[in-house]
DNA sequence: GCGACGATTGGCT
DNA sequence: GCCAATCGTCGCC
């Protein structure tokens, strides 16, 4: 059965899962989504855990919607809100298969390795040309284009990565064998 | 006003 | 494996 479109009204767990295999650009660049994480308000892990601030209102609006923050002062991450609006729940975005307009995220990311332009959020941010101005931007309208996978896909789950808290959930999913993951799964 | 800290990365030991 | 870089956000004085 072909998925026609990603419902964000789910959890962020189940998001997350389903985006798995799905193409994803940002002006024209980008590939196949093969590692995210969910996050949800009732978890410590998650920005949304202390209730709504200045950084993360958006990920408390309306879901189908990118939240974007910025990590260690340094690298933009990216996520989808889910769920409804004022749930504070999300879908981390860390790794894609680099697929079209490679020669500019090679450029932005000052490698021609293609297993290190995208494999971790921030490298994604970078390669992708995330910006503070997309926070709060529809995903289903310009610069992004969202396409989900036409077959399903072999789905793998386990932690979530550099978080100190909560860390025993299983809220992580990958795509299954690909070498284009932030780390692999154990 | 001030200090601690983080959903990371890359370079060095 | 360890650690510095780097700065916006948040909590507290």
């Amino acid at each position: 059965m072909k998925i026609s479109a990603i419902n964000f009204s789910a959890p962020s767990y189940e998001v997350a899962h389903q985006l798995i295999g799905a193409t994803f650009t940002v002006n024209g660049v980008g590939g196949v989504i093969v590692e995210t994480e969910a996050y949800d308000q009732s978890e410590p892990a998650s920005h949304t855990f202390v209730g709504k601030t200045v950084r993360n209102a958006s990920m408390f609006g309306p879901p189908g919607r990118a939240y974007v923050y910025r990590s260690y002062g340094i690298h933009w991450c990216l996520n989808f809100v889910c769920e409804a609006e004022g749930h504070g729940a999300g879908v981390l975005i860390r790794a894609i298969e680099p697929i079209v307009g490679l020669q500019t995220m090679e450029h932005r990311r000052g490698t021609e390795n293609v297993r290190l332009l995208c494999s971790g959020p921030g490298k994604l941010g970078q390669a992708l040309g995330i910006v503070h101005e997309f926070n709060g931007m529809l995903l289903n309208k310009s610069p992004f284009k969202l396409t989900p996978a036409e077959k399903p896909v072999d789905v793998v789950c386990g932690q979530r990565i550099g978080i100190s808290k909560a860390v025993d959930l299983p809220w992580r999913f990958g795509l299954a064998g690909s070498p284009f993951i932030s780390r692999p799964f154990r």
